[in-house]
DNA sequence: ATATCTACTGTAAGCGCTTACAGCATACCG
DNA sequence: CGGTATGCTGTAAGCGCTTACAGTAGATAT
């Protein structure tokens, strides 16, 4: 690999100002063509390591995830590529990690490789996090509540998600309504319950709860479960999409009618939920703005002044009304 | 931040006694002790930019993939993270580049920061990439056939899979068939469409074509498209899972019983898939695998001899019959 | 006793780059 | 015309690390 020396000597200028010609720094334009021209002609291109030993930077932002299919990952990587290719900056990804041990020897290893942080961490509380975040590295929290605010964090508001399709399902008419939760240790799960908590306890109706895994396979198993009771419920609230979709297979199966004899109601609004027979009425969570948002955050700690930050870091999702939940005389009409 | 003089002096050894107990190689065990001890009382974590600038290693590999929603882009990251993190080597991504100049942008940015690439080109013909990869650069290309052998490559074989699932339809007894394609430009889909043709010439089947662009809204287009024409086929193969849940949604909406007036079938194998009422009949990609047996090539050529090269390039992808195919008699009876 | 080997350790030379500093024109001021 | 600001360039130091090489000390062989 060709080395600053090497277009110096070719260009017959300094290594200087080769160097400066990469940094846009003051060239005359004479000498800038020369050392653009032998660097072209060379092959030429800066080291990195050798460069990020001088100015302390690496020009790349880690992103550290939990192991997560579907949909949801891939979303929030695009928000944040998104924004990281604008300014010129590189994302180095690492997930597969439920765990705080893994967590921690991830992001001492990020260490040095990263100018900061996205940590998402839905499972594992960021008080407990927090003190295995080398102090160095600025960082940025996405969608995992409970730190010490020694960190920013971007969070969704789960809690006003689940009360908003609470309050749709009270206006719809239920009072008998089934959730299906997610798994125990996730917080979004959790404060999407306690939304759900909250607005029926602000009404008469009866709350039930199924245990789930935000996996299609725990929805569906949720469903059977249901049909084993004498009564179904006026409505089922699966707490994320995946679910609703197997609790929707089971219904389907055992011949119940959706809407017709159960509302059903999903979270997270995933792409195909419109496409879904009865399509699914779900919350919208807006995935790639929570990454860009996060981004966005964490730039504002890297590179003080340069753009403002943002006025809010508690994104609201938003309702999306389908056919699942309707009444029965609503549907079925085309 | 602490460096190795800082712990030389503190352990009261040489530098190179401290950079040898943290590569592992030959040192007293009381001198090992001691540097241990002074580093962790320092905080002390090698600077990864220097050592690099010496071992010109970085330990990381990039990844580069086309803009892609959904879940296809987890699974493939997921596939590569989980032999990457077992390997202590790190992930650079990048998404959001179906245009060759980007591509080469971001191969180029890359040079430095990775060992080698695993690029994923679905879009860009290989023979026309190439060119822009950084010729010192080790790369692998997944999924996207065309090279001119200069890289090795990772394929799925869609063409096999494609002629499964035109075999299973004959067997069925549909003699008409619609495909619904892909994006014009897309391997993928060009080589799914090429095995479904190939199946029907060796036939007496008759195979139209609709439009189609890889989501669930072009299924559903191509879906109403068809219910425009006088005579339904016998089955619709959307060569894609998501068009064909468009495509499901839109025949249902029309009362058009799947598969009891018209078979259906997708290509991919989306979780979701078998929990669709009907349960979709898919080719099962086996994405995951893809991005692992990606590394592992990479792997042959970075770290010769480490580990035996795989057998095989070619993954073949497998036929899951559901319902959504079966003969109208054959289903409905639970 | 000297010679040879082994096991460890220290010295010093860079890796390729950025940048402070100084130098040297040229242009401008009084 | 001397003095000074201005614009560009070169020299050289050093970022934090790895590693070739040489050196030391003890163990074993002769």
């Amino acid at each position: 690999m060709a080395t600053v020396y090497d277009v110096a000597e070719k260009a017959g200028v300094s290594i200087a100002t080769v160097s400066r010609v990469f940094n846009n720094n003051t060239v005359s334009q004479s000498a800038r063509e020369k050392v653009t021209a032998a660097a072209r002609s060379l092959g030429y291109t800066p080291n990195l390591a050798a460069r990020s030993l001088m100015t302390k930077r690496t020009d790349t932002i880690g992103v550290v995830l939990p192991d997560m299919h579907g949909e949801f990952f891939s979303e929030l990587v695009r928000g944040i590529d998104a924004g990281a290719r604008r300014l010129g900056l590189h994302m180095l990804v690492s997930c597969s990690h439920d765990e705080l041990n893994e967590m921690a020897a991830v992001l001492s290893a990020m260490q040095g490789r990263v100018d900061g942080v996205i940590i998402m961490s839905p499972l594992i509380a960021i008080g407990a996090l927090e003190p295995h975040i080398p102090p160095p590295l600025p960082a940025v929290i996405v969608n995992g509540s409970g730190g010490r605010g020694l960190y920013p964090e971007v969070n969704l508001d789960n809690r006003a998600g689940a009360r908003q399709m609470m309050a749709h399902l009270l206006a719809e008419g239920h009072r008998d309504i089934c959730i299906v939760s997610g798994p125990s240790d996730n917080l979004d799960a959790e404060q999407r319950q306690l939304g759900c908590v909250e607005a029926a306890d602000h009404s008469d109706c009866r709350l039930r709860t199924l245990a789930g895994a935000f996996t299609e396979a725990s929805g569906y198993a949720a469903g059977v479960e249901l049909l084993a009771h004498k009564a179904l419920p006026d409505a089922v609230f699966a707490l994320n999409d995946a679910m609703a979709i197997g609790c929707l297979c089971a219904l389907a199966e055992r011949g119940i009618a959706v809407p017709g004899q159960v509302a059903l109601a999903g979270f997270d609004d995933i792409p195909l939920a419109q496409y879904l027979r009865p399509s699914l009425t779900t919350v919208h969570v807006p995935i790639a703005d929570l990454g860009s948002r996060s981004l966005q955050r964490l730039l504002a700690i890297l590179r003080p002044g340069a753009g403002a930050a943002t006025a809010s870091d508690v994104l609201v999702p938003e309702l999306v009304i389908r056919d699942s939940s309707r009444r029965a005389c609503a549907l079925d009409l085309r």
